[in-house]
DNA sequence: GGCGCATTTGACCGATCGGTCAAGACTCTC
DNA sequence: GAGAGTCTTGACCGATCGGTCAAATGCGCC
């Protein structure tokens, strides 16, 4: 029933390029709509992207293989972003806000697939491929730390870190729930920038604290 | 002091009295090891609790109703647990510690039951049967840091139940990942009781700044 | 034109899912 | 012992799942 090359076909409003850009595409939205891993089907995602569902497993191999290649589309960019902030100039302080900064703007636009990562946690079978993510970004942010935190007890950099990675992506994870009881949106211009002058100011406690205990 | 181990679920030989607590025990425990709602089917639940696989739909009428009694009886602990550390004597500081404890232990224990409720943030079908437990749950621990915080602006209560909750579920659930990075079990005993006294020094962190602002 | 290769199609597979049903078995009361 | 009501059973249902396959189609190249 579709047309041939020529026209544009019938899809949605994703006129993407190529057969495998769409099914990455729609496997992107259902994954981070509809639900997790499970919850989405390959004939969802074909039918969304407006192919057959045969083209999912000669692109993809696998519902798996696909659900790992709408991963590693966020997680490259994740890790870039990340980076670029924490490599720059400046004291840990400077760096610290410009990180939680930069994860706070990358978790508030995907909070989707900040939710999609933690329901992973529960499912053991795709652990594996939330840990390769996990990894190089707590080693990324453990290093950083240590240069103001010990590497042991309640100030320790292993601590910060999931403090503060806590802080801000459980803001976007919680989102749905938290627009309840808030009555606005916790990812909107008021409320997200109430969160980001909050992630900082306790960074800044956090880091004040540690100053103090060092010098002493 | 406390001992907690990783709380694996109650072991298959478990002859329980009643077939409804067989089933709810073996649904229990299938749900907080091999994943969420989806992906445990009624034939699991009904082989490990050694019963026909009607009875579930018997006893709990659907797979939905079995969740949600599973979900209700972590549920009906958890607030046992913080109604009775947060009701007690005390100022804001004394309660608040009382209550990160209590929050702590408790989902130290049922790591699983924590990660099976974050998971559902993911799932919009079941998002119901988790506001149900986050509503009361927010507004009793609001209701707390209104003491002290103000009710908007960067030390608001409600950043502060974010920042706090996350800090002691999120321990729990990134605990399978964790334990990978620390090289030793998150909710074992000597690093559970860092996470403690983290999450008490943090605390007392931002009540200090919240009392110096107060003042000011 | 004709060949080779990548892409696309629809029909098909076995497995598993949540849920139903009528018939048995068990227990308690008269 | 008869009956009633509660449990329990195994067989069964339609739907859906991930995945496969041979055949058809498109297209660049000689």
């Amino acid at each position: 029933m579709t047309r041939r090359r020529p026209s544009i076909p019938p899809a949605p409003p994703t006129p993407e390029a190529t057969t495998e850009a769409r099914i990455l595409g729609a496997a992107d939205a259902l994954f981070c709509t509809v639900g997790g891993y499970d919850g989405v089907s390959t004939r969802d995602v074909a039918e969304r992207a407006g192919v057959n569902k045969a083209l999912v497993f000669y692109h993809f191999g696998s519902m798996r293989g696909l659900f790992e290649a709408v991963l590693e589309r966020y997680y490259e960019a994740h890790q870039r972003g990340l980076a670029e902030a924490l490599s720059g100039v400046g004291d840990v302080r400077a760096r610290m806000h410009r990180l939680v900064d930069a994860y706070l703007d990358f978790m508030a636009t995907h909070a989707r697939y900040a939710t999609l990562v933690q329901a992973q946690l529960a499912n053991p079978d795709t652990h594996a491929l939330v840990e390769k993510s996990f990894e190089p970004l707590y080693r990324f942010i453990e290093e950083a730390l240590l240069e103001v935190a010990p590497r042991e007890g309640r100030a320790a950099a292993r601590q910060l870190f999931v403090t503060f990675s806590g802080a801000v992506i459980n803001w976007c994870t919680y989102a749905p729930l938290l627009s309840r009881v808030l009555g606005d949106d916790p990812l909107g211009s008021p409320l997200l920038e109430e969160r980001r002058a909050h992630v900082r100011w306790l960074v800044d406690l956090v880091l004040d604290a540690l100053e103090r205990s060092e010098g002493a």
